[in-house]
Formats: C-alpha cells, structure tokens, sequence
DNA sequence: TTGTACGCGTTATCAG
DNA sequence: CTGATAACGCGTACAA
C-alpha cells in the first residue's frame, strides 16, 4: 500500500503514454524521429507525471553530463562576478549546466574537483585559477589534455591549453604610457601575488612601457588583490625614500584600497598622486575619485570561454590556440597631468 | 591494439589489486572494515591507475549526488560572494560540492534547475532567490517540499520551508532610530524592486521606525539593487519639493551610487544629506565617505543554511522552522548629526 | 515509426 | 573480513 516516493521513471511514463520505454527516451533526445501523435501522448504523461529526466542515469549512459566545470580561485572576487554570468549564459544555451569549484587556490582541491572531469562526471573545464590540475606528466593529466579544458583570465603553463583572455602585458605597458603621457616620470607599482601568472604580466608590461617612455619605476609594493592589501601598499609606497608621482595596482580593489588609504594620510588623489587600476569593475566607476583603469570584457570573456570548450566538447575544430580579446583604456578622475594639484591644497 | 581510452573503473583496480570489485567499492566507502593490508593494495592500484570514483554511477545507484543546488537572482551580486564562501566552504566539510544556479529571478529557469533535486542529481537545495521553484500545488512542488530545501538570506512563500538569515524588518526600524538619534525628522528611502520580499520588509520596517520616532518618510524611490538605480533614485530625491535629510538605501550598491550621483550634483554627505546602505560590501568601507550601513552576517549566514541543509539531507531533525541571525550596526562617515553640514561648505 | 535486449559503473544484499 | 549478484534509470544497436 505504500505509495512511490522518488520521481517518475521514464518506464512510468511510457506506461501512461502507452508506449514502449525506448519511444520515451527518444522523445527526449529525438523527437523528430516520433509521430507527432506519440509525442504528445507523452508530453501529457511526462507533464501528469511532473517527470524529469535522471541526469545521473542519462550521463552514466551518455559518459557525459551537461556539466562545465568552472574552477576559480576566490568566488568573492568581483571580477569574476560578469565573466561567470557570460559563462553561465553561454552554458544556459548550450543547455549544459555550471558546476562552480572555489579552490581558495589550492592544488589539491583543485585536482579534487578535476577529478569529476576525469570521472566523466562534467563535459569540459574553464580554468580561472591559473593552473592545470594533477602534476605533469601523470596519467591524470594526460588525460586531462585530451578533454576540453580552456584557460581564461589567466594563462596556465601548459601551452597546449587553449587561452581566452586580454594581453596582460599589453595592457600593463599601455599604462605606463598612459601615466607618461601625463608626464608622470616617477612611477610606483603595486603587484598582485608573487606566484601569479597575471602578476608578472602586468609588472612586466608596466616596467616595460616605463622605460620606452624613459620612466623610473621607484619600485613595487605587493598586494593579495584585496582591498586591504591595496591600503597597506599604499602606507608602504607612502614611506619610500623617493615618492612616485603615480602608481599602477594591478587591479581595481587594490587601487581603490590604496585611494583610500590616501586619503585618510592626507595625499590628494589625483593631485599629489594619480592612480590607475585594472579590470574596471563596477565601483571604479563611483568611486571618489572615479577610477581610471584598464577594462577587461569580462562577460565577452566568459562568452567565449563556453563558446571554446563548446566547440571541442562537439568536436568542432575550432582549436584556435589563443583567443585574445581587446583591452580598453577607461580614462577617469584618479589620474591627472603632473604636478596638476601640487601647487594648491585642492580645488573645492 | 587499441589501448582504453577513459579513467580506470573499479574493475580494473580491483583486478590490479587481486580482489573483488566488491571490496574495492567497500575501501571507498567503508574503509574501516577492510584489513589494513587489502585497503593499501587497493589504494597502490587505485593510485597507480589513477582511479576516480565515477559519481555519476554512484549517484544512481545511491540516488543522490553528493550536490548542493543554490539558486539565486544574480550571481554578480557582491553580496552572494562571502555568502556563497560559507556555503562552499561549508558544502566541502560535508564532502559535498556546489551546483550554481543563476536564475537572473526567472522562474521557468529556475524551474528547470529544481527539477534536478526532483531527478535526484542533487541532495538539496539552497534558495536565496526568494521564491520556491514549481506551481504551488502541483506534484513537483509537493515533492520539493519533502526534499532538503532552505531559504536563505530572503524568505520564500511556504512557511514550511527553513528560513536563514537576519530580521529584514527589525534592521530597517534600526536604520530609522538609528538617523533619528542623530536629529534627523526628514527621512527618504531607496527601496528594491517593488516585487521583492527584502525590499517591502525593509521599507516597513523603516517606515515603523520613522513613525516611532515622529519622523517624516517624505517618500521613496524604487531602485533595482544596481548602482545606477541608486544613482538614478538620488537624483529623483533631489527633485522632491521636501528634501529629506537622511535617506536609506536597502543596500550598499544603491546607496553607494547614490552618494556618488548626491557628489556630482554639489551635495555634500552627510553635511547635507547622510546615507544609510544595507549588507556591509567590502566596498563600503573604502568609499568617500565611508559607509554607515546594516552589516548581514553573510559568510555565517551561507554555513548555517549548508548546515541545516546538511542535517536534513542526513535525517538529523534539527528542522528549526528558521535560523534568525543577528545584524550589526556600522557606523561610518556616510551619516552625521542633523545641521552639522548645513553651516559652512565642509571641514577641510 | 516503434519495440527488445543489453550494458554504463556503482552500491546493497546476502552468503561464505 | 570478503565475494557473487542484482538492481539503479537510461541510451542505443538491432530487429520488427
């Protein structure tokens, strides 16, 4: 007398329908093969019975899920925010789903939830952290290469890893030349963690462009890309021997930590000091003063990360290496020409 | 000739290791019951094979995933992101991973994500979009109501599922004693979209506390939770015939855009007008002015919804109807007694 | 166009 | 403590 608790089984609804099991699941994967007469014969059963396809069952059987796993190192960091919504749309589309693992960075968890890739649990991986799971050179590995895996934002070490994301050092270079062309001379950076890959890129572009333009890079303070972090660079810039006249975060909560940290030790942004951040996030924009930064298309980003793991899941050969998308120069309030606001304590 | 191409099953550790499928099965499962030395020739071929359990077999066979579902509005919401750390970091300790739903507030999407608790791909679902996915009354949505489902941040309709989160209405009459108790009578709010539980929740509770302490609501502008619309409703208020001398805005990203739209239009904050937000961002702290604003306990707010969850995905019968957390006050810079601006163009 | 039969990789049951 | 065996719900040759 007890009554089924679970959800309808495909055999259930073919025996509603009055079909054969096998017409059931081809209504589902197939529907244009049935008469259109069967086909609504079981979309009624399937509706009475509130039925939904077992996706463990299916992708046992299918050896693939409908799942893209999504590794990132912090899901607190704004940045991600945008590219996470072009990935999940572009995912929605496709009719696959998201499965989101914060490694907080570290390689253990990460090669825990690549592990699902290698089970088979998930059709594909977007890399956000920087690092391809499992040492080289094991089998897990090597079997991680042969599935489709893209890196985004940031590059990983192994290059036969397709790349989505904005030329880091470009990018970093362009600010300099930014800050030159204000005639700033005396630059100061602050830097991202050691370890990162995106670090060194922009450090790397930033020093660069700065000699091109004959620039001093007075040196580099080292931030974790928090907003904290950004104000005890600044403290720390504040206290060197020769003072830059502008300095570039490696990213926009550092930039605005820094800008705050500024402004409570009394030095006018941009008129002793200018500062640039990076990304562009929602509040560059209203800051006070607004920041100037270097835009990354996040939500294009995330779009065409799908549309990359897409194309390899469905074997479409769009095996391009790389896929470099453009950067912008946001020019805001948190930069000006030198020596604009030296002369007065501010301008009202 | 051909080699085999996906990740090791548990046949061929078990073969490798010289026992039975079925011991294999038990060393992940019920390791305690294995002697010492079967458990480590397992793991040696386990290890060498780089076997991964395949979830999806395991989840069929087990009817359930290993998954937590949650669903909410918009992922690029700064508030979700500490929420959504405590539920990670929560959903690993129970050796559970997270299934990210974005439902952009649409509920046939949202629907379709629900389904796969009903499948059983999921053990339980956390919402914090407000709303319970399936038609009130149909079969779906009775069997969602069975299942391990809590509400999280906003409540939902059915009082029968778990809420977690903070007392909407009672933080609102704090903001209104809050600026009373600074000499404030004129008071304006910036309120959510006009749908959403946490806006009319919030906007009562203001409107409580206003008339408690013999203030004025002059009025409110609707705002969508975004900067822009906060820019947009300062703008609005600004227009009022009465302007008020505190206005509240139901969270930091409003408010947050309306200090900045107050800036651009020569109003000085709080010399002239204080602002009040709601969440505690990272952002608030950093902006000029500093946020005064309503702290979510947001990280503990995310582990105690995993957590109730959690026991009732494992039949603990800790089912509290709802889990009220406390909020905190956070005074900063955005508000200041009545008049202390009005007198002179600011302080230095 | 529709139905039959088998197996995907695991876990649970029951013997030994 | 260990092993054989039967499902779990679905997809896909193959046959009709």
């Amino acid at each position: 007398m007890r009554g089924k608790v679970g959800p309808a089984t495909m055999r259930e609804v073919a025996e509603r329908a009055g079909v054969a099991l096998t017409t059931v699941s081809r209504a589902f994967s197939n529907p244009d093969k049935l008469s259109p007469d069967t086909l609504r014969r079981i979309a009624d059963a399937s509706a009475e019975l509130q039925y939904t396809v077992n996706l463990s069952a299916r992708s046992l059987r299918k050896r693939s899920s409908g799942m893209l796993l999504v590794l990132l190192p912090d899901i607190g960091n704004p940045f991600f925010s945008l590219v996470l919504k072009g990935i999940e749309e572009g995912a929605r589309e496709g009719g696959r789903v998201l499965l989101i693992g914060d490694t907080g960075s570290d390689a253990t968890l990460a090669d825990a939830y690549a592990g699902q890739l290698d089970a088979g649990t998930v059709d594909g991986m977007i890399l956000i952290d920087g690092r391809v799971p499992f040492p080289h050179g094991s089998p897990a590995r090597a079997r991680l290469m042969r599935a489709p895996v893209v890196a985004l934002s940031e590059h990983v070490d192994d290059p036969s890893i397709p790349f989505v994301g904005i030329d880091n050092r470009a990018a970093g270079r362009d600010v300099a030349h930014l800050l030159a062309d204000l005639g700033h001379r005396r630059l100061g950076h602050i830097a991202g963690p050691a370890a990162n890959g995106l670090t060194t890129l922009r450090e790397q572009g930033f020093a660069e462009g700065a000699r091109e333009r004959g620039c001093d890079l007075l040196g580099t303070a080292t931030g974790d890309w928090s907003i904290g972090s950004g104000q005890a660079a600044a403290a720390d810039i504040l206290s060197w021997p020769h003072r830059p006249t502008a300095i570039f975060a490696a990213n926009d909560e550092m930039a605005i930590g820094a800008v705050h940290a500024l402004a409570a030790a009394g030095v006018s942004v941009p008129g002793e000091l200018s500062v640039v951040g990076f990304d562009d996030i929602d509040f560059a924009a209203v800051g006070s003063p607004a920041l100037t930064t270097i835009r990354q298309p996040r939500f294009a980003m995330g779009r065409a990360a799908v549309e990359a793991v897409t194309a390899r899941i469905e074997g479409r050969t769009t095996a391009e290496p790389a896929r470099i998308l453009p950067f912008e120069r946001v020019m805001r309030a948190s930069t000006g020409p030198l020596g604009s606001g030296q002369t007065a304590a501010g301008r009202g």
